[in-house]
DNA sequence: ACATTAAGTGATT
DNA sequence: AATCACTTAATGT
């Protein structure tokens, strides 16, 4: 049966990306998914059973340890998918991060066993896959970066901006303790470092709220 | 009006 | 930059 919705996103996004046969196929044995904000897709330890496919939306992907510090890696935008499932799906491993959604969303689950036999049967796929995993490696890499090398500030200077990038508002709905346990810190700090930027000009602070100014 | 949650601040390490 | 201890402000019941 074929699932229309997400056929057509598919079209929408994916024309140039995969084959036809490939796109008639995902529609069939894929899943159609809408998710909520803060929805968990996975969490650290699960099994990981098929591929997400971000069809709209984004999803935010964190580590966390077993005290339950957290700590954000990346986000998953419309169009991207997630290496880590992949490796997961293949080695048959249990998943070393969680996915939570960062706003509605809509995607496509691709069961396990077809992530594998596309590889040889669709070249669109396979460079799909590949590419896939360049963007994350430098999205994690960018990360590891801005963990070791930049300050407080800068991190979290570049934590709103992103979040507004992948947003795409410059409004941004979190508190400050939200944002604390992503960059692993103490909200204090961030509340400090938030005051400093507001005076800067940089942004614009109310209740749950923050607006991004610059870029 | 009261309780709860979010945010601001000084002082200390 | 983290933590404590406390205040003030906003919001929910």
């Amino acid at each position: 049966m074929i699932d229309t919705k997400a056929a057509t996103l598919l079209q929408e996004q994916y024309e140039f990306v995969f084959q036809e046969e490939l796109m008639e196929e995902m529609a069939n044995v894929g899943t159609y998914t809408r998710i909520n904000e803060g929805d968990l897709l996975m969490d650290v330890g699960q099994y990981v059973v098929s591929m997400p496919l971000v069809l709209s939306g984004s999803v935010k992907i964190m580590r966390e340890d077993k005290e339950g510090n957290e700590l954000l890696l990346y986000y998953l935008e419309r169009g991207d998918t997630c290496a880590m499932s992949f490796s997961c799906c293949m080695g048959n491993r249990k998943s070393k991060v969680r996915a939570v959604a960062e706003e509605d969303s809509e995607l496509l689950m691709i069961p396990t066993d077809y992530i594998d036999k596309w590889l040889l049967k669709y070249p669109t796929w396979k460079a799909f896959v590949f590419d896939s995993f360049n963007g994350r490696i430098d999205e994690l890499i960018e990360t590891v970066d801005s963990v070791a090398f930049m300050k407080l500030d800068e991190r979290l200077l570049k934590y709103l901006t992103d979040k507004a990038k992948v947003t795409g508002k410059t409004e941004i709905s979190a508190t400050h303790q939200d944002i604390a346990y992503d960059l692993h810190t103490s909200r204090v700090v961030i509340s400090r470092l938030l005051k400093q930027l507001e005076k800067q000009g940089v942004i614009k602070l109310a209740r749950n709220r923050i607006e991004v100014l610059k870029f």
